[in-house]
RNA sequence: GGGCGCAUAGCUCAGCUGGUUCAGAGCGCCUGCCUUACAAGCAGGAUGUCGGGAGUUCGAAUCUCUCUGUGCCCA
């Protein structure tokens, strides 16, 4: 059959992942052997896939792939996340651009009805185009989020840590988007420098005279004011602590306190005290046990509670404008001072964050935190890189109570049940149960009340924070809650966590809490943490700079297996990938190196004869010396896995097969012009390919099952990807040595040539001088035919002289003689001579230098000692040899 | 302000427990080749006070300290 001298990968690609997918190789049921396990991060349901998942799906796919074939069951498990504020958002703006409709016109039930529509249209696209990349999940085990059973195992939890106080309703001042009238974690927020002012502000005193002024960025908050707080060593206000001070236009008189938290040097060093609207200030208040004065609404509004009328109803930055003119006409405002400030926009809505206090769930992570902690420090759990230990300590020793709860619908409601009598955010009784029945149990036994129906409850609107679902994914997509004994204890823990380090507080850190709080247990035993993928400045890659490849063009140009080099030839653990095309560009050469080789080994013609015994003992070395290097590839390719060193697992085989196969072995075993090879070497080849393409199949699946099936015609059922991963045996290091001087030698002659214009297949004739040492290259079945043959040698023979019209070279402690056809200029030769000489001589030196060194001979190693001995008498002999030829040129 | 990291060839980066597999890879650059698998290729080549300084050691790119530059996280 005719092959293109191009790999196309488009014609083998999907044909090859059906095939696997038909035949079921990706499906994992418990049995007897070892589980290797991993839960995908499961991406947004509305996500499309992009270079981050790219590289991360890489991962996974080559770790379950290597397991496999190492035997072990291995089980990546498939799925996607409800992302609840994300998908919401989405499908708002569906609703509002297609639909014409609005969500504050629709029931919640209308909603989620036609937020359901959505995803089953527009959801799981990813999971298809994860197929293009060849990620080998079982996909009988999809998972989703807001799958019913997953949807009645975060109802469980919640219930579960509400009983066990882990949970409670708290006012909490909270990131407050007023866009989307949202609560919004820490990590929703985005902090951009901006540009700001700061206000200066008289506060006058009761009998009229100079009171204090304070500088503030939010003039229009004044009115919610509690006090004026300075610092107790602050000389300029000492005399006025305790005193009183009136908030401008509606004269309402507030203490001056003193607390530490007051910075002197900015702004005026005196600071407003407005604890509903401002974390710091809350904290404040709270330690001096202040009122609490919320004026702003939920849309950011001023408020009726704002006992400054012309003010009640503005936007908060529109109040802020007239607030400028309303202090000016009253003469209380001193200056406006130009101010650089980091300000909170909500990540989703670009909103300015308002703080506010509300009445929010949390749980508490004081109990929840401290295993999760541990097992981390202990390296119960192991981080790839372990640096990162660093910083999810960091973040673990200064917890947050987690708030869980969101104003959204798209999402598990919250089973928390409230009486109707009672106003919004005014309740005093809470039913916490999996279901409305059995809460409406729990308010008749609390209230006493047994009278009371479903319709006198009304359920709590709020949907779970989205985290507080997928913290649950080792252990829900195995159905370790509704079935703790089944198939969760074979899988559980999974084997590692590929995530990006992005999300180690969001995600990582909380699926470890919840396997020990529910399983008792790690939910992995090792985390690898990929870096992110940006462009060629650094920059993150986002659909907003238009700078994020389109992945499955990247695929269609290059192949998934192209695709997949590029993403892991550079990807050491934690390492940020600046992507470039060029990347894949080199894997796609690649694919066509390995073609081509292909190509080369099924055009040959095999004779039945037995070889020539000079081709037959050359033959049979390179193949001993391809089998031995091969065990150390392998064998730094196993230590590579262990430590999840993947790139240079990849880039140890990739230098393997194309310098040492291709370069080199294939060169040594080629037949001449059509002549036909051997049927032994030709069966070794077409075994040591095959293996190659096992050993080379978790990181590049396509092209290596395609080979490894044009190689030769295989069985049914007998895939490359089902291939036992290959194993190292113990290399002989003695003959890789020996054929390395051979490379060695005809490395020289190449260069030798190059720098004297002979053509690479003119037959030369090269000499070696005789010594004692030089037997190894006649000694060594084999090793002179192969310099013969890949230097494109007339002979090379012993000599004991020095032939005229020669050029030498050195090779380890042997001199080598080239004949050559032309006049040698001498003055040239012995300046190249001498220089070597003089380096040589100075190399000795330094060595000798050491050696004489007492201290170096007496705390070295023997092992060091002798090599250096031997560096010694190497470069001497190197130094003699060098002082003859230079005698004899001149 | 607190914490974590990074600095190695023109560019992007490897370099594991200190010792010739320690100064490496890919890209780029230079020279020569359309050699009977592959020009998306082949054969060669050049390029570095391993950020500065000090220390530990027989020995430091590797360990310690310090300075400089730089990035990130938290407040």
């Amino acid at each position: 059959m005719e092959l293109s001298t191009r790999y196309s990968p488009a014609d083998t690609e999907d044909r090859w992942y059906s095939h696997w997918e038909r035949r079921g190789y990706f499906r994992s049921v418990p049995d007897d052997r070892e589980p290797f396990t991993i839960v995908i991060p499961p991406p947004n349901v509305t996500g499309v896939l992009h270079m981050g998942h790219m590289l991360n799906n890489t991962i996974q796919d080559i770790l379950i792939r290597k397991a496999r074939m190492d035997g072990k069951n291995a089980c990546w498990v498939p799925g996607t996340d409800h992302a609840s504020i994300a998908t919401e958002a989405k499908v708002v703006r569906w609703l509002r651009e297609e639909k014409k409709l609005r969500k504050a016109d629709l029931t919640r039930e209308q909603f989620m009805e036609y937020a359901y529509q959505w995803k089953d249209k527009y959801g799981g696209i990813i999971l298809n185009q994860l197929r293009k990349l060849g990620a080998s999940c079982d996909w009988e085990r999809t998972a989703f989020t807001m799958d019913p059973q997953y949807y009645a195992d975060c109802v469980q939890v919640f219930v579960d840590l509400f009983e066990k106080g882990k949970l409670y309703r708290g006012q909490r001042m909270v990131n407050w988007d007023p866009e989307a009238k949202t609560v919004l974690s820490n990590e929703e927020v985005l902090y951009f420098e901006e540009q700001s002012q700061f206000y200066h502000i008289h506060y006058k005193k009761e009998d009229g005279s100079d009171g204090i002024v304070i500088a503030t960025q939010r003039p229009e908050t004044i009115f919610a004011d509690v006090a004026v707080a300075v610092h107790p060593k602050d000389e300029r206000y000492k005399h006025l602590v305790g005193q009183k001070v009136l908030i401008p236009l509606i004269g309402r008189a507030i203490p001056v306190i003193a607390d530490d938290y007051v910075d002197i040097e900015l702004g005026t060093g005196a600071l407003k005290i407005t604890p509903a609207h401002d974390p710091n200030d809350y904290e404040i208040g709270q330690r001096h046990h202040l009122e609490i004065i919320d004026i702003i609404t939920d849309d950011g509004r001023i408020s009726e509670q704002c006992t400054f009328a012309p003010l009640v109803g503005l936007d908060r930055f529109e109040a802020r404008k007239r607030m400028k003119a309303l202090l000016e006409e009253s003469d209380n405002l001193v200056k406006i001072e130009d101010y650089q400030t980091k300000i909170g926009r909500s990540e989703r809505t670009n909103s300015v964050v308002e703080p506010k206090l509300s009445l929010q769930w949390f749980v508490k992570m004081e109990d929840l935190g401290a295993p999760a902690l541990r097992a981390v420090i202990e390296e119960e759990i192991k981080f790839y890189p372990p640096n990162f230990q660093n910083l999810y300590r960091n973040w673990m020793e200064n917890l947050r109570d987690w708030c869980i709860s969101r104003q959204l619908w798209w999402g598990q409601q919250i089973p928390a049940w409230y009486l109707k009598s009672e106003g919004l955010s005014q309740e005093t009784h809470v039913f916490v149960a999996p279901s409305a029945a059995e809460a409406l149990e729990i308010a008749r036994q609390k209230t006493g009340n047994a009278q009371l129906t479903l319709d006198d409850l009304r359920q709590d609107e709020d949907v779970l924070d989205t985290w507080a679902s997928s913290w649950l994914w080792p252990i829900s997509v195995f159905n370790g809650f509704s079935d703790p004994e089944g198939e969760v204890n074979y899988y559980y823990p999974t084997s590692v966590l590929v995530t990006g380090w992005d999300i180690i507080f969001f995600w990582v850190a909380r699926m470890i809490m919840a396997g020990y709080e529910y399983k008792g247990a790690r939910p992995f035993e090792s985390v690898y943490f990929t870096g992110m993928v940006r462009d060629k400045q650094r920059r993150k890659m986002s659909k907003s700079l238009g700078n994020s490849p389109d992945a499955l063009k990247l695929i269609d140009d290059f192949g998934a297996d192209g695709v997949r080099y590029g993403l892991m030839s550079s990807a050491a653990a934690g390492g940020d990938i600046l992507f470039d095309d060029k990347l894949c560009e080199n894997g796609r050469n690649f694919c066509n190196k390995l073609w081509n080789a292909l190509r080369l080994v099924k055009g040959w013609q095999v004779t039945e004869l037995p070889e020539n015994e000079e081709i037959k003992r050359k033959n049979e070395l390179a193949l001993r010396w391809f089998r031995e290097k091969f065990q150390e590839v392998l064998k730094a390719g196993d230590s590579d896995f262990k430590q999840f060193r993947l790139s240079e697992a990849l880039l140890g085989l990739y230098s393997f097969i194309w310098d040492d196969f291709c370069s080199w072995y294939l060169e040594m075993i080629k037949p001449g012009y059509e002549q036909p090879i051997d049927r032994a070497t030709y069966e070794a080849t077409l075994d040591l390919f095959s293996d190659l393409m096992v050993a080379l199949h978790p990181f590049m699946p396509f092209i290596t099952e395609e080979i490894w099936h044009q190689l030769r015609e295989r069985q049914e059922g007998d895939d490359c990807c089902l291939q036992p991963y290959p194993v190292a045996t113990e290399a002989d290091a003695t003959l890789i040595a020996q054929v390395e001087t051979a490379k060695d030698v005809i490395g020289k002659i190449r260069d030798l040539r190059n720098q004297n214009q002979i053509k690479p297949r003119d037959p030369l004739t090269v000499m070696v001088q005789n010594s004692p040492a030089v037997t190894t290259l006649f000694d060594t079945s084999g090793l002179l035919e192969m310099i013969v043959k890949l230097g494109s040698l007339a002979e090379l023979t012993l000599s004991e002289t020095e032939p005229d019209n020669a050029k030498s070279f050195i090779s380890g402690t042997d001199k080598y003689y080239v004949v050559l056809n032309q006049e040698i200029d001498v003055a040239a030769e012995i300046q190249k001579i001498t220089t070597e000489l003089t380096y040589q001589q100075g190399f000795a030196q330094s060595v000798q230098n050491k050696l004489s060194n007492e201290r170096f001979v007496n705390g070295a190693p023997a092992q060091v000692i002798d090599n250096e001995r031997k560096k010694l008498a190497d470069a001497q002999t190197r130094i003699g040899i060098l002082e003859e030829s230079l005698a004899r040129l001149k």
